[in-house]
Parts: C-alpha cells; sequence; structure tokens
DNA sequence: GCACACACGTGAATC
DNA sequence: TGATTCACGTGTGTG
C-alpha cells in the first residue's frame, strides 16, 4: 500500500494492493487461515462472474436496441443512448401528433390517463379522456370529478358520434417529483372511473342490460386505435 | 508478475502488476527515464479522466433517460434499458396501429419506406409507400419497380382521393443482417424514387408545370402525419 | 454474512 | 502516436 502511493496520483486501490496484501497475509499463516484465503478467492470469483453476467444483461439490452433501431449498428453505447432517447421522442411526438385531431369516440367504454411529454422539465401535462355513451348527466359528473381534485384544467373537449362521447382534459401539473405526479395521474384516474361506475349501476338499476365487467362493447364501427396499452386503465 | 500467478485463477493484469513494474523500472533509472514515468503517469491520468467522462456520459443519457419514462425512477439499469425496450416497441406498435386503417393520400408527394417492426427475430418487414397524383400508367411503372426487385410483396393497398393517391406495400425479408435489411430498403426507396421521377419528366416533358426540386406541395387539406421523420426519405 | 448494483482504474484494441 | 471505446476485476455501499 505504502509502495502505491510512492507514485503520487495513485490511489490506494488502484492497483488492489490492498486486496492482494490481505491473501498474502492470510497465506503466511497455516491452514486455518488458508480456510479463509480459499473462501476468500472464491467469494471474490463469484463477484466478478456476477458482474459479468450484469454487464451481460446491460449489454444485451444495447444489442436488442441496436437491432430495434436502424442506422445505430456501428455507433458507440453513448451515440447509440442518444439515438434512442431521440427515438422515443419522435415516436412518442408522432403518436401525439396522429392522434390530434382524430378525437373520435370509438365503441369501447375506456378511462384513459396518461402523463402527457416532456417531464423533462419540472411541469407536466395529464391527459385523461373518458369514453362512454352519450347522457348529459355524465357531463356534469365529469365536471364536479375534475374539479374536484387539486387541479388545473389547461383543456377540455368534447366530441361526439352516435350515441357515443368521448371527453378529453388536459390537466397541468408542476414540481411533481416522479411518485408526485404518479399518484395524481392515479387519482385522476380514480375519479373518472367511478363517474363511469356510478353510471353503469344506474344503467343496471334501470336494467336496460346486465354487465359481464365493467368493459362493454358497442358495436358502432370496429375501433382500431383504443386496444394496446392495459396500463392506461 | 510471477507472484501474482501464484494465487491460481488470477490472470497478469488482475493487479495491474505489469504497470506497476514498468514504473519501477523506469524510476530505477536516473533522471532521462523518470522523464518517461511521469509522461507515463500522465498518460495513465488523462486515460481514467476520459475513462470518467465517458461514464459520465453514457449515465447521463440514461438519466434522461429514466426522466422520459415515468415509473423507471428506482430501476438499475438493466431494468431500465428493459424498459426503454418496451416503450420503443410500444410506441411503434402505436404509431403503425393508429396509422393504420387511415390511408390516405396527403398533398405532398412523397416516397417512404421503412423497416417495420420486430427485427427481433430474423424476419422483418419493409413498408414502402409512394404518394403523388394519380395516374394510371403509374400503376405499372410501380408494379414493374416493385416486382424488379428480388423481394416478397406481401400486402399491397391504394387509396385515392380526389386526384391523389397513395401506394403501399409491406415486402417480408428474411435472414438478413441490420446492413443487408439495410440495403434492401435503400434499393426499395431507389426503385420507388425512380419511377416518381419518372413521372416528374413527362409531367415537366408536357409543360403543365416546372418544378422546384422534386417535392411539390398540392393543396388539398393540411396534412399533418406525413411531417417529421426526415429520415424515410 | 450474502447478494446485488454501481463507479472506478486499468489493459487491450481500433483508428 | 495519442485519442477513444470496450471489457474486466475490484472496492464499496446498500439491503
Amino acid at each position: 500500500m505504502d509502495v502505491c502511493n510512492n507514485f503520487d496520483g495513485f490511489s490506494d486501490n488502484c492497483f488492489g494492493f490492498q486486496e492482494f496484501s490481505k491473501e498474502v497475509k492470510a497465506l503466511v499463516k497455516p491452514e486455518r487461515k488458508l480456510y479463509g484465503a480459499e473462501k476468500a478467492l472464491l467469494a471474490l470469483r463469484n463477484h466478478s462472474e456476477a458482474e459479468r453476467r450484469r454487464r451481460e444483461r446491460i449489454n444485451g439490452h444495447l444489442a436488442t436496441l441496436r437491432g430495434l433501431i436502424p442506422g445505430t449498428a456501428k455507433m458507440d453505447k453513448a451515440a447509440l443512448l442518444a439515438e434512442v432517447i431521440n427515438r422515443v421522442k419522435e415516436l412518442r411526438d408522432r403518436v401525439t401528433e396522429v392522434t390530434r385531431g382524430t378525437l373520435v369516440p370509438t365503441d369501447i367504454d375506456e378511462v384513459k390517463v396518461e402523463q402527457e411529454g416532456k417531464n423533462d422539465e419540472n411541469s407536466f401535462f395529464i391527459r385523461a379522456s373518458l369514453c362512454c355513451d352519450f347522457k348529459t348527466e355524465l357531463l356534469s359528473d365529469i365536471r364536479e370529478a375534475i374539479e374536484a381534485l387539486p387541479l388545473k384544467t389547461v383543456r377540455a373537449e368534447i366530441a361526439t358520434l352516435g350515441t357515443r362521447m368521448v371527453n378529453v382534459f388536459v390537466i397541468a401539473g408542476c414540481n411533481a417529483d416522479e411518485e408526485g405526479s404518479q399518484s395524481l395521474v392515479d387519482s385522476v384516474r380514480k375519479a373518472l372511473r367511478s363517474v363511469l361506475d356510478k353510471f353503469y349501476a344506474s344503467e343496471e338499476f334501470s336494467s336496460r342490460n346486465t354487465m359481464s365487467g365493467k368493459r362493454r362493447r358497442v358495436s358502432l364501427f370496429s375501433s382500431s386505435n383504443s386496444s394496446s396499452y392495459g396500463d392506461l386503465w
């Protein structure tokens, strides 16, 4: 260790001398201590192997990312990750762009609540939507549910088609950490779902039909974009 | 070095003894060689600092990815990357899903060729589209161009709106590496562009209008989803 | 004590 | 050659 420090700029551990001298000391004394040394060596082995496995896991994921994004075959890790970031942003923007302007009720009752874009900075938005049969009573229920939450509604839209409607709310949040914003998302989702549940209950009471679960399919037209994303429920 | 190998399972370089002994030898001899040692130390320093910077770059990108994808705050690197992979796939699927079924010609002449999904396994698809004015002659040109390529067309669609049309081809490929599939994409793109160019040439010959570049804007309606993704050209 | 994850410095390869 | 990237083993902290 001291030897090592004779060269300035070298810290103790840079040559692994500590470990080395430990082993030496252990080896000097007979038998019993040797057990300790063997054990230590085994531990060291396990350690390095575990670390190798960890690296393989990470690099494996990086490799599949390379396969997922064309043109990144020969990039180094950092450049690859930068490209991944761009891709995620691009795709996210494309989705919102292609989704925007096509606010059309689908034939599936659903509540979607998701955090929308740019939590790069401290501000963020929550986009909440509820799609179901159109009932004027529902509107006030929704309004109440949303306004009961300590949130600021930035934008609200409604679209109807036939007997169906979809309501969209964009809600502003700021200065919330990861967990805070997630709990906001959850509370919004809960609020809208309770509105939907209440509606179902009243429907059921008026015995128009019985529900099998909470989701209901109404054949209006084949909806293509309302599937996937189970986590949005 | 020999000392090091006395412990089996330890390779030469595991303690950095090579480097160490190099420095020792250098120090034994006076003055001139000391310069060499100093230089070596400096180089080592630069090296470790560069490596530190590299790590910071990578970790920085990982951090922004964390910020970009909610719920990954406390994940370890591997889990984060796995989540990133899921996100990219999800978003990619959402885009194609939300795009599909809305095959409508836009007001911009364009050729899009992109690799579509799942090159996880060895098979993949290429989705190629060409959007331009509708001319019946074009159809056979396109057909010829596509069939001239050593590819299997899995699906083909055409949609028209007013004077505009868009053709979509889904082409199957398999057992191609990154570069191979990329060159296929390029050749498809080239083929479709040549069709478009030929069309332009004949149009120009018939002197309906002069082109400024190859792109042409026709006001039909404001197209929203044909923007971005310059790399698709 | 053990398992896991991370940062670090180093050796080697590539350009 | 120097600069840069990667894999590796190790030290260290946390649960």
